[in-house]
DNA sequence: GGGTAATATCTTGACGTCAAGATAATTGCT
DNA sequence: AGCAATTATCTTGACGTCAAGATATTACCC
């Protein structure tokens, strides 16, 4: 009987024309992610970085040499608006992380690229980030993380593909 | 192979050195949440309300007559701060769904009650949210739904409890 | 080639959230 | 009773996000 069931509990009691199944499900998913975000963030603010500033940081170091990609490619994966990509660029523009270039193939676009300060920077970053992933998740035997992912999976197959 | 497959597969490329197991399964958790927070948002909107202020109505609905809690109350099932409740209070306020009243057993406290209009709204809108959820969640068979539920009950566990 | 449509990014204004501190009332200890 | 510590809420300033529109460049087609 955690804090979720509760909530059910007061909805059957209230409107028991309801199915609150799925809301048990969606509601747990929710507080989940409400609580991994801020274990996550309080690791990378070790490193001066949130999750947003750390997500443009990790596409382009993972994209492989020579780490850039257009602001597009950078929105798409980070599933966040033009203009919140553009924010995101700027700050870290000011703070040397990253540079923008110009595109010499296509004059509407730039591309933006780790600076050598950034890419020491999500390195080290990265490193304390998986390590705190194991961390988070070690409450859940490899059976059951091997489970929750296939399900997440699938669930997310519903909105990707 | 999925776009968080993806991500896994250019880290493996670019850092074989790091377990990204873990980092696959809160990807897809962060994704799902990102994509399920916009479904949601869409359904309320019809009836005026973000994820946020129906939250609040929610609460004061399912909480039984006479619909009033404090916003400390508010603020520990809802995980949001004081400044963010008061902010939340005020905006509902101002729109007549909500009114503050004084508490007569602590003076430091006020009570917010759900107005007649706001429980009319909000008897409306949870049963569309619960009608959507369904919808959401129907790509899931009944086991799926179950087992996923229960996976994620013993990881919120590690955080509530 | 010239003009319209499509694409890529940036700008603006509004909103929700948080951390830190301010204000006010209550509790507990002596 | 009186005073310090605690509790409950509100205030302030900053930040990240979005929707809608602006600007500039490229692509397409007649």
């Amino acid at each position: 009987m955690d804090q979720v069931d509760e909530i059910l509990s007061q909805w059957h009691r209230e409107r028991p024309d309801l199915d609150v199944g799925p809301m048990g499900l969606l509601g747990r998913l929710a507080r989940l992610y409400s609580h991994l975000t801020r274990a996550v963030e309080k690791t990378l603010a070790d490193y001066g970085l949130n999750a947003a500033s750390f997500d443009v940081l990790a596409t382009l170091r993972r994209s492989g040499a020579p780490y850039a990609l257009s602001p597009s490619a950078l929105m798409a994966t980070a599933m966040v608006t033009s203009g919140t990509m553009t924010n995101r660029i700027d700050q870290l523009e000011k703070t040397g992380l990253i540079k923008r270039q110009a595109n010499p193939d296509d004059g509407r676009s730039t591309l933006i690229a780790l600076t050598q300060q950034g890419h020491a920077l999500v390195e080290a970053a990265v490193s304390a980030h998986v390590a705190n992933q194991h961390r988070l998740t070690e409450c859940l035997s490899a059976a059951e993380k091997q489970q929750l992912n296939a399900l997440l999976a699938t669930f997310l197959a519903r909105f990707e593909s």
